[in-house]
RNA sequence: GGUGAUGUAGCUCAGACGGUUAGAGCACGGGAUUCAUAACCCCGGGGUCGGCAGUUCGAUUCUGCCCAUCACCA
């Protein structure tokens, strides 16, 4: 039977580029549609910039230009960098449309008229200069559980507590920098209290993973809070019918950008848009998302279409995030990598293979882990798939001018492959991509094992084998082949090239259990190139590059005066050993560590427990400044303080070999 | 602090409804081969399955606690 299937990737925020962060989740998103459209189903692939909010209006602002011109940029920006990584959307649209406006509005009629509107005065801070009212992100100020200055409004860095901006002290606007004040308003919220029982019903494993419907549990127990769904001006967005200064959030109108983008593809192919949209439709409605927006997609987002008499999602993938080589994507590392870099550096096909072989149906972190990035692209793609077809087409053009044998008298390995094609199709459709993967690559190994057992090297050296030969040479190449179909959705770029070797039209499913025989191929040319180590440094670089610019104009900012040989000689610098660190209970920055300075030992807390663990800094030769005043904090008394570089990552300073603890730095 | 997920060879990951010597790919060592982008094939070394305790005839697999990492919440 023909499915009907529409697909999302959650809506990139037009703020800023991609990275490969996003591109998890569009790679996995295109392989699942590219994969359905291969199977025959009839599936729709809608994206779109989210345009609104609070940063796009500021950004705009500092950029000398209107929002609307900056997220037209954004767009080209961001479809470009998609495109090129052989991401295809059918539609990729924008909230700021003419579509969207009309839904939003219609979808906060339906939910005013069954009554789940409500109205409240709510106290935030507020800009007297700017004349607006502040998200927590745009408020700073000293965190009031551990007291370190400079923190955004909704949590501490430092100590990683979590607060409301109102307990801030000093706090500051971010935009201007005034003191902000306390102004109340009238705000729309979303009664979500009142959509219990149906959410309960519905978020459930029938349309989450198991983990997210766990989630979702302890998320009811700690009871629904009313959503707050309006905003003040100014703000960039849609203005609430019947309201003078009153903005949608951004959050409400996103998802409903899902809506528009269709809306806008069923307008240019004549698609059924209530088909798609309508309860009871019996169509297939499926959102790919991160973990950190599940919030959003399992409770806002089906409330809000169910009461405004809308379907609800089939299901919502929610996958885990990236980290690049076991750590956090980090600007100063050099590994928060957009997609434009890794476009200048490598194939983007290959970063294709390597999150579907680390994909999985679960809400798990996957590593980018160069050496193994390298050891897949090389071994698997290089060394085992493509040199299938470069083993085989050099002899079938040297001895049969490029043309396939008309029959196979042993096509058991053939046999094997295609019967594996449930089992693909299988781990495909349940995004089990790392399994679909393990499997071709036994596959894979398989035929090279093929040739080496049929050795047709040594076939080629007498004309009596010439059958034989021809036969296996077949075999390989029918092999490859299939091989290519199931990585299709993965490579489309190289299989499209494998396509014009083979002289085939485009593969799909349906061709899985079918050979090419007596039949002429293209000679063969090279499809993919080996990666070398050395592009990943140059990668590294280049993204770090990104980012030096400005620090060093930080750096220029506040002008440092020059000082006297006394001025430094008051600083004490001491060589100090480090004999025990051990994380602090209830801070997720500090270490205590414990220091031999020679003739004493001493206590400093560091904040660098997100760069070192505490078991590689024992014995460790530091820095330290012994002369700082003490300073006593919430977690005991720090006596000195240990040199490091860096400001956002930080890299300890060391003495050479050979300095003794306590030995005096001048 | 609470909740959840994860922790298996140097790296990336399978696996086990509890049961004989725990697997694969890559990396490493040896051999073979030349059709192939020093690719492919064969053989081998390498793991106290995060730690501790419990249940059991038997646990890496179940339970509890602890540790580490990540996320969410307050």
């Amino acid at each position: 039977m023909k499915r009907k299937i529409l697909v999302t990737s959650a809506l990139p925020y037009a703020n800023g580029s991609i990275h490969l962060g996003h591109l998890v989740e569009y790679i996995q998103t295109d392989i699942w549609v590219r994969f359905q459209k291969m199977r025959g189903h009839e599936c729709h692939y809608v994206c779109a910039d989210d345009t609104h909010g609070t940063p796009i209006m500021l950004r705009a602002q500092k950029e000398n230009t209107t929002p609307e011109q900056l997220i037209e940029r954004m767009h080209t920006e961001h479809l470009s960098d998609f495109t090129q990584f052989n991401i295809e959307f059918d539609s990729y649209y924008s909230t700021n449309s003419e579509e969207n406006r009309i839904l939003a509005e219609t979808i906060f009629a339906r939910l005013s008229a069954a009554n789940l509107i409500k109205i409240r005065q709510v106290e935030q801070f507020y800009d007297p200069e700017e004349n607006m009212f502040l998200p927590d992100r745009f408020i700073k100020g000293e965190c009031p559980k551990c007291h370190a200055k400079d923190q955004y409004g909704d949590s501490c860095e430092i100590c990683g507590s979590a607060y409301d901006p109102i307990e801030l002290i000093k706090p500051r606007s971010a935009i201007s920098g005034v003191t902000p004040v306390r102004k109340s308003s009238e705000h729309y919220f979303l009664g979500l209290s009142e959509c219990a029982t149906f959410l309960k019903g519905y978020a459930t494993e029938t349309h989450l993973q198991p983990e997210a419907a766990h989630k979702m549990k302890e998320w009811f127990e700690q009871g629904l809070k009313d959503w707050d769904i309006s905003r003040d001006a100014p703000y960039f967005g849609f203005k609430i019918p019947g309201t003078e200064d009153k903005y949608f959030y951004v959050w409400l109108d996103a998802p409903i950008g899902y809506m528009a983008s269709f809306m806008n593809l069923a307008k240019r192919l004549s698609l059924d848009f209530s088909e798609y949209w309508d309860p009871g439709s019996q169509t297939e409605l499926y959102h790919f998302i991160g973990k950190d927006i599940l919030y959003f997609h399992a409770l806002f987002w089906p409330a809000t279409l169910h009461y405004a008499g809308f379907r609800t999602p089939t299901q919502i993938f929610a996958h885990g995030f990236l980290t690049v080589d076991g750590e956090k994507m980090s600007k100063s590392r050099g590994t928060f990598i957009t997609a434009r870099s890794f476009l200048d550096h490598f194939n983007p096909e290959t970063l294709r293979y390597y999150f579907a072989s680390k994909l999985s149906d679960h809400i798990e972190d996957i590593d980018l882990n160069f050496e193994n990035f390298i050891s897949r692209i090389n071994s698997d793609l290089v060394g085992k798939f493509v040199n299938i077809a470069s083993r085989a087409s050099g002899l079938i053009h040297k001895f049969f001018n490029g043309k396939l044998a008309a029959h196979l008298k042993d096509s058991s390995l053939l046999e094997t492959l295609s019967n594996a094609s449930s089992s693909i199709i299988a781990a495909y459709e349940g995004r089990e991509y790392n399994r679909a993967i393990r499997e071709i690559m036994q596959l894979t190994d398989l035929v090279n094992l093929y040739i080496d057992n049929n050795k047709p090297w040594i076939l080629a050296k007498s004309k009596d084998s010439n059958n034989q030969l021809h036969e296996v040479l077949t075999v390989a190449i029918n092999a490859f082949r299939l091989l290519t179909l199931y990585l299709k959705p993965v490579l489309p770029e190289m299989a499209k090239k494998i396509e014009q070797f083979l002289q085939i039209p485009p593969l799909s499913f349906k061709d899985s259990h079918t050979y090419l025989l007596n039949h002429s191929i293209a000679p063969y040319e090279h499809l993919i190139q080996r990666i070398e180590a050395n592009k990943i440094s140059q990668l590294l670089q280049a993204n770090k590059e990104n980012l030096t610019p400005q620090t060093q104009h930080d750096s220029k900012k506040k002008a440092i005066p020059s000082i006297s040989i006394e001025d430094f000689q008051r600083l004490d610098l001491k060589v100090a050993q480090v004999v025990k660190a051990e994380t602090v209970d209830g801070s997720n920055r500090l270490l205590k560590l414990t220091l031999d300075i020679g003739s004493s030992k001493k206590t400093v807390f560091s904040g660098i427990r997100s760069f070192y663990t505490p078991e590689s800094l024992v014995g460790r030769l530091v820095v330290v400044v012994n002369n700082l005043e003490a300073k006593k904090m919430r977690f005991g008394t720090s006596e000195g303080m240990i040199l490091a570089a860096g400001d956002q990552d930080i890299f300890l300073i060391s003495p050479d070999t050979g300095a003794k603890p306590g030995m005096k730095i001048q």
